[in-house]
DNA sequence: ACTTGGCACTCGAAGGTCAGGAGTGCCAGT
DNA sequence: ACTGGCACTCCTGACCTTCGAGTGCCAAGT
């Protein structure tokens, strides 16, 4: 069906067009890849593709164009991803290990792949629903009031002010820390409803107004926020990217929270591996004319979220899917490391 | 100089032009404003006032634009602050009163100001240097790591994993705890260097090379984050109104930190007073063309950060200053409540 | 001394025409 | 199975024309 030179011509085309975004016509690829064969063979295999919908013309009598399926026949089977120079690697490094707390991870992350693929990056915080407790804190402000902050093993911290229902003492608030830390530490935050459900009757009975507020806010929290966080950055290489049309659109997707998180994809059995959605291939229409590159990170072999890029379907594939698998990786030893 | 019937001729080229995005002629703005006098007398006026610069044409024989300093004239001269509508007003309180933490609230802010605007919103933190100490804690979660907490009356939290050189039993932590925030309650953040400096020394020899360590960590988050933080939203709106140029400069911009802070502005005497730059007025050259409109926002009579909107110089000022000074203040209602 | 109607003029926007050229499809020849 | 040749398509850019909104100025009116 496709032979090995028409894959080839695929291939030339792909890669001709992204980097000079102008439909390729036979001539120019004949001279530009040496493929040994003339023009007017190449025309026949162009033909051959434009039937099987690998590629297209805008308009009769112009170059040819990929389609979405020909990037997915030219990521899944012509191209191999591009690991990164040593120098680029580096600069992750140095970037990345100046990082200070979860906050800064990330939007030093964000920038890094923004910067490193000149495209839209996107990263998500480490999903709560898969880290443990590491501590919970609480302190007593007022006589009436709490404040309980909550720090995962992956360095999300969360916090709320409590307003407890009577005054409570010193002695009553040290007791209860340490009782909701007997009980939580280590624990995967899923688990932590079930965990806490019995807590109160192991109290005394005079704490266990106080006790059951407490809880109520920290199951709260978790409902809250259950919510991912995610953030996106480098939206200046949009406009660079003269993008066909919706820009509007592209924009209005990258500030919907739900929208960026589907884009993103599920989890992926083995983290880092990468996803690549292209064109109309992801569930947001306002994103035709943008693939995603994604892979998951985290510390050791559990992924905790994912990041990667968006950009315009005619981007560099193989340079892309490097940047995001290295910066992924690095991300999730970076993790590990604190 | 100027007599009335040519400020009201300079206020309605700015309404017409601000709402139709065309260069507005002589005739048109006879016709749709009843300013009684017939086009040749309002081009005699035109002229004048372009002579001194308050108005220009794109060309020859086109309708006139106001200049920067035109709109200057307009804002500070010829027009009032539109307050919000009572339902604007219940949508304000009830978007933001929703808020969970430091963080929520301005997410939330920067989404309302964004949408009631249909500009780009701009939101700093609190400012650290104007916050006070709260509570610091300090967590032992390892025999030679700290976890140190630091959260501020304004609800920012900070936290750090420290690394001390030797190991550090559960009885000196508390103990330093205690001492720190014996030390720093309520304590300005800018006194934070000055009010620890002698602290080591009224602890017990054993203790001062954690303790050392430990302040060493604190007096460096407080540098760290020195640097503002600052959140933007709404950039779709930038594509929605047809830029004339520079999309690409304006999104740069808005992802400079520094630059960012810049354009909010020194802070004001007086907390909520609004701050507009108009174009050319603004110290950032890529945003010839943009406007910002800002205020700052604080619990009582404190200034603590500042909030605006950046959009095209053609704005309706009247409106986007209204919703503002607004927000402004609900932000610091919210704040002081919390 | 302003205001006004009239009038000639300017200049961009929109549309039409035309040549050039890159690219195609097809066919016949090797 | 490949290749050269050829007719055809249709976009691009340059150039022109028309059209109309808007101006500046002047002379007349109040």
């Amino acid at each position: 069906m496709l032979d090995d030179r028409k894959l080839a011509v695929l291939r030339a085309i792909v890669e001709d067009y992204v980097s000079t975004n102008e439909p390729v016509g036979s001539k120019s690829l004949a001279d530009r890849h040496n493929l040994g064969v003339s023009p007017a063979t190449i025309r026949n295999d162009m033909a051959t593709l434009e039937e099987q919908g690998y590629i297209t013309q805008p308009h009769t009598s112009a170059g040819r164009v990929p389609t979405d399926k020909g990037y997915r026949l030219f990521v899944d089977r012509l191209s191999q991803v591009k690991p990164l120079s040593g120098a680029e690697r580096r600069a992750i490094e140095n970037f990345l290990g100046g990082a200070v707390d979860l906050d800064d991870v990330v939007t030093r992350t964000v920038r890094l792949l923004a910067q490193l693929t000149r495209q839209v990056a996107v990263v998500q915080y480490p999903s709560l629903t898969r880290s443990s407790v590491r501590h919970v804190e609480l302190v007593r402000v007022a006589e009436r009031r709490l404040m309980m902050v909550l720090i995962t093993n992956t360095g999300r911290v969360e916090q709320r002010i409590i307003d407890v229902p009577e005054n409570v003492s010193e002695e009553s608030v040290a007791h209860l820390r340490a009782v909701l830390n007997g009980a939580l530490d280590g624990c995967w935050l899923t688990d932590v409803p079930t965990t806490v459900a019995d807590l109160p009757e192991r109290l005394p009975s005079e704490e266990r107004p106080v006790a059951a507020t407490v809880l109520s806010v920290l199951l709260e929290t978790l409902v809250d926020k259950h919510e991912e966080k995610i953030v996106f950055g480098g939206a200046a290489n949009l406009a660079a990217a003269d993008f066909s049309v919706g820009l509007r659109e592209v924009l209005e997707a990258l500030e919907e929270q739900v929208v960026l998180l589907r884009l993103l994809g599920e989890t992926t059995a083995e983290p880092s591996a990468l996803t690549v959605r292209i064109g109309s291939e992801n569930p947001y229409s306002g994103l035709r004319g943008t693939s995603i590159v994604a892979a998951g990170y985290g510390s050791g072999d559990k992924e905790l979220a994912r990041l990667g890029v968006l950009g315009p379907t005619r981007m560099d594939y193989p340079v892309t899917m490097g940047a995001v698998r290295a910066v992924a990786r690095y991300v999730g030893q970076i993790l590990a490391a604190s």
